[in-house]
RNA sequence: CGCGGGGUGGAGCAGUGGUAGCUCGUCGGGCUCAUAACCCGAAGGUCGGCGGUUCGAAUCCGUCCCCCGCAACCA
């Protein structure tokens, strides 16, 4: 027998902040989504999440708050992961980059690039924006201002720091997106990458001097470790390494990191030189998600026009608001929203739709049946019809999900649920039951049911509440736990009969409750 | 010429050479099991402009216009 498929999972870790937007909780929901899809095909399944709190922008908001830099982020990093854990966000570790397992994998990183050859200690001098938090070179600069942040004032920095040698993985690099173009996908961001690469790759920053926020630089306390050889160090601290080798093995490498497309030129060609250099294996695949917009502009708290995730909840719920966003905006491209746009999906989609159906199917067999739904019997044609459409939404479902085609996947779920309320209203088993055709009655519930215990299965890494409630409500026993562990494998669950057996259904009851448009409420 | 995405019926989108499709909304009809939900049908588009290639273009080429993202607070 085989052992599990591993699957480990990663988001970018975010920077601090009092509460997490919903922009970030977006990637933390497709990741979740992914991550719950794998535990519920059975692979044995880790996903990462967490803080990135080495910032000078930390150092910076501690000493204006007149505050200790630790107490700030510790504060931060709770209500981080407790809102995290609100809204359904599965993760098997929240990491911060202040865990002492992490400092010692950042230090690690930079010993072992050190012993290859790959650092040196030069002198950086340049123009500064603290807006970018990065050199300028003078091409860059427009009228000798930073071109993105034309209010702020270029600061000129000379300081000795250490270098990371990535000119020297350039055709390392080049080979990796020949022979695995994969790595970076969609294939859109990754064409940006290919053209920085073709730009040729130059060696970047990896310490400040002076700082006292961060990691220590190993061997020479007077510098602290920068950016990237600690954030990006996360996904390996994640699964294990140095402290766990045999942790560390079974994870690493990666199968997938997901991050922000702002961050595919440090994840796309700085991580794996990195990971190159300390003679680790090169994660399978890095997806870049796109942002998402509100009425056509970016969200910002200048414009006034943020989503506040816990209103989003007090309307749509966690569930509704998970499923939205990711339905709403394809994520490998980005894309907009609007209120009024997610009130009447969530009305259309999971109120009417599919609630509705899965509300008829139960009041049904409660009322015709005293809820004991049969076993499913030989079909008709128009049962097997359905039976066919589901077979088909599910392995639409199933390629959509492989590309983190996540609305793409809930189309095929809404699909289905069309088809099926299409059956019913085809079927009518309200006038079956009229004419006393008890038999045909039981088979038409029972087909309706096994369509929404499968579309209970689709729905469950999206909206995994919801789902168990679906599932309860037919009568049907999920076997996997609220994180989608422990069940028999998606492969044998979304089989059509594949959970066979006569089920007694629940009671009926909303399980996504109409919302009101706000412009619709009267005035009085 | 910084990089990238996009302009298709009222709204949001699909559609990379051969009768323009989907969801929402609107209108009409049906049904009555259900969350005033569900099902069926209809109206509505010269596919951003101009030029070109082709027997034939939303779809290929050229050019122009417009919108958006990559840039502080923010992913």
């Amino acid at each position: 027998m085989a052992l599990p498929t591993t699957f480990y999972i990663t988001t970018a870790i975010f920077y601090p902040s009092p509460a997490p937007p919903l922009h970030s909780l977006y990637e933390a929901f497709g990741a979740d989504a992914l991550a719950r899809y794998h535990r519920l095909l059975g692979d044995d399944t880790r996903f990462l999440t967490g803080v990135d709190e080495h910032s000078a922008q930390v150092e910076r908001m501690a000493r204006e708050r007149d505050a200790d830099p630790r107490a700030l982020v510790d504060a931060w990093a709770e209500t981080w992961r407790e809102q995290f854990s609100r809204f359904g966000v599965s993760y098997d570790r929240f990491i911060r980059t202040t865990d002492d397992d992490h400092v010692r994998a950042s230090v690690e990183m930079v010993r072992r690039a050190v012993a290859n050859g790959d650092i040196y200690k030069g002198t950086y001098s340049g123009w500064y924006c603290i807006g970018d938090n990065e050199f300028k070179t003078d091409a860059q600069l427009v009228d000798g201002r930073c071109p993105d942040h034309p209010t702020l004032e270029l600061q000129w920095l000379e300081e000795e720091n250490y270098f990371f040698r990535l000119s020297a993985y350039q055709e390392r690099l080049e080979a990796l997106y020949r022979d695995n173009p994969s790595f970076c996908e969609p294939e859109h961001y990754r064409n940006e990458v290919l053209a920085w690469l073709r730009e040729g790759l130059r060696d970047f920053s990896i310490s400040r001097a002076g700082a006292t926020w961060g990691i220590p630089f190993p061997d020479d306390e007077q510098h602290r470790i920068y950016v990237w050889f600690d954030a990006l160090t996360n996904y390996v601290t994640g699964a294990g390494f140095p402290d766990d080798p045999e942790a560390f093995a079974h994870w690493w490498p990666a199968d997938v990191h997901v991050i922000g497309m702002n961050i595919t030129r440090f994840h796309c060609l700085y991580w794996p030189a990195m990971l190159l250099s300390a003679g680790l294996p090169l994660p399978h695949r890095v997806f870049a998600h796109g942002f998402m917009t509100l009425r056509g502009e970016k969200m910002s708290k200048t414009r006034g026009n943020v989503v506040d995730p816990d209103d989003a909840v007090a309307q749509f719920g966690v569930d509704g608001i998970r499923y939205l966003v990711l339905r709403e905006i394809p994520f490998d491209r980005g894309g907009d929203m609007t209120e009024d746009g997610l009130v009447r999906r969530y009305n259309s989609e999971l109120a009417n739709d599919l609630g509705n159906l899965v509300n008829r199917t139960v009041s049904m067999s409660a009322r015709y049946l005293d809820g004991a739904l049969p076993e499913l019997g030989k079909p008709t044609a128009a049962d097997a019809a359905l039976q066919a459409t589901a077979v088909a939404a599910v392995a639409s479902y199933r390629a959509a999900m492989e590309r983190l085609g996540f609305d793409e996947a809930l189309a095929a779920v809404m699909e289905l649920t069309r088809a099926v309320n299409g059956y019913a209203e085809s079927q009518a088993p309200w006038t079956l039951h009229k004419a006393g055709e008890s038999d045909r009655v039981g088979q038409v519930l029972a087909t309706m049911a096994e369509a929404c215990r499968i579309l209970g299965h689709l729905m469950a890494p999206f909206t995994p509440a919801a789902a168990r409630q679906m599932h309860e409500q037919l009568g049907v026993d999920p076997s996997y736990d609220e994180r989608g562990s422990g069940g028999p494998g998606l492969a044998a669950q979304l089989a059509w009969g594949g959970e066979p057996g006569a089920r007694h259904t629940g009671r009926a009851a909303p399980i996504f409750p109409r919302v009101e448009l706000p412009d619709e409420v009267p005035a009085s």
